[in-house]
DNA sequence: ATGACCCGAGCGTCGGGA
């Protein structure tokens, strides 16, 4: 049985004793972490090395930064993703391979700041990631592709007036872009197991979103065919947004089976 | 359409120590 997650934690300088703790109660084998928002010297590598985990840290000031956290020995096969120029300038994307497999742990542009340029951002990220992916497909690696996507695949992602039709997490070309991803032959771990329902994994800070239940599907684990097939679970980890100071995205934790 | 909330950077102010 394999275990890996993924979750944006908005600040892992804010959030260290949160991940250290989940780690210790969840024990994940892999655990790519978003928006970190701090460069690689800052980051809290020594606890998380303390607690069994070696990291790769891709991070930047202020902004952004993804990371991996392993206790299974890994290799750094990419610092940011293929087939997008000027991405090196973002850190959004980081994937080792570890357990047989590939983890591309990525941190897709939120695409509502910076006008139309920054939507179209979001949209070449999205078909870089669409490249890479078949790429990987082509080589024939096994492979998850888990993170903050930043898009809510369809209505039932979203819950009802949380997001205006205009939102770029929910506009009609984020959609197709994810779809596109689906339709490489990448299974989108939540809703294999879980066709319908509620499965949010963010809730915003504003108005009451928690309380009221007003959340979001952003943050997805997609799976290549073989990976696909020993999917045995996926969650979001809702507890961890009720906790003090949380981050507004919780854990998302699938298992595979076999080795 | 808007606000609510949170984070980091940077700035100003304050208090403590040399």
């Amino acid at each position: 049985m394999m275990k890996i997650a993924s979750w944006n934690v908005n600040s892992v300088r804010q959030r260290q004793a949160h991940v250290l703790d989940w780690l210790e109660r969840e024990k994940p084998d892999l655990l790519g972490l978003q928006e970190i928002k701090c460069e690689d010297a800052s980051f809290p590598a020594e606890a998380f090395r303390a607690a069994g985990y070696d990291c790769v840290v891709v991070g930047q000031k202020s902004y952004n930064g993804v990371a991996i956290l392993s206790r299974l020995p890994f290799s750094v096969t990419a610092r940011a993703l293929p087939f997008l120029d000027g991405e090196a300038l973002q850190a959004r994307y980081v994937e080792i391979e570890a357990g047989g497999l590939t983890f591309g742990n990525l941190y897709l542009p939120n695409g509502n700041s910076g006008g139309s340029a920054g939507y179209e951002a979001k949209l070449a990220f999205m078909e870089a990631l669409a490249l890479h992916a078949r790429a990987l497909l082509e080589a024939g690696r096994d492979f998850v592709l888990a993170g903050d996507y930043n898009v809510c695949p369809t209505d039932e992602d979203c819950a009802p007036g949380a997001l205006p039709p205009t939102d770029a997490l929910v506009r009609p070309e984020s959609r197709a872009a994810f779809r596109r991803l689906i339709w490489l032959g990448l299974t989108d771990a939540l809703r294999a197991l879980h066709p319908h329902g509620r499965y949010y994994t963010f809730w915003d800070y504003q108005a009451g979103a928690w309380p009221r239940d007003c959340g979001l599907r952003i943050d997805h684990a997609l799976l290549s065919p073989r990976i696909a097939e020993r999917l045995d679970s996926a969650q979001p980890d809702r507890d961890e947004r009720g906790r003090a100071q949380p981050s507004d995205h919780v854990p998302l934790v699938i298992t595979l089976d076999g080795p």
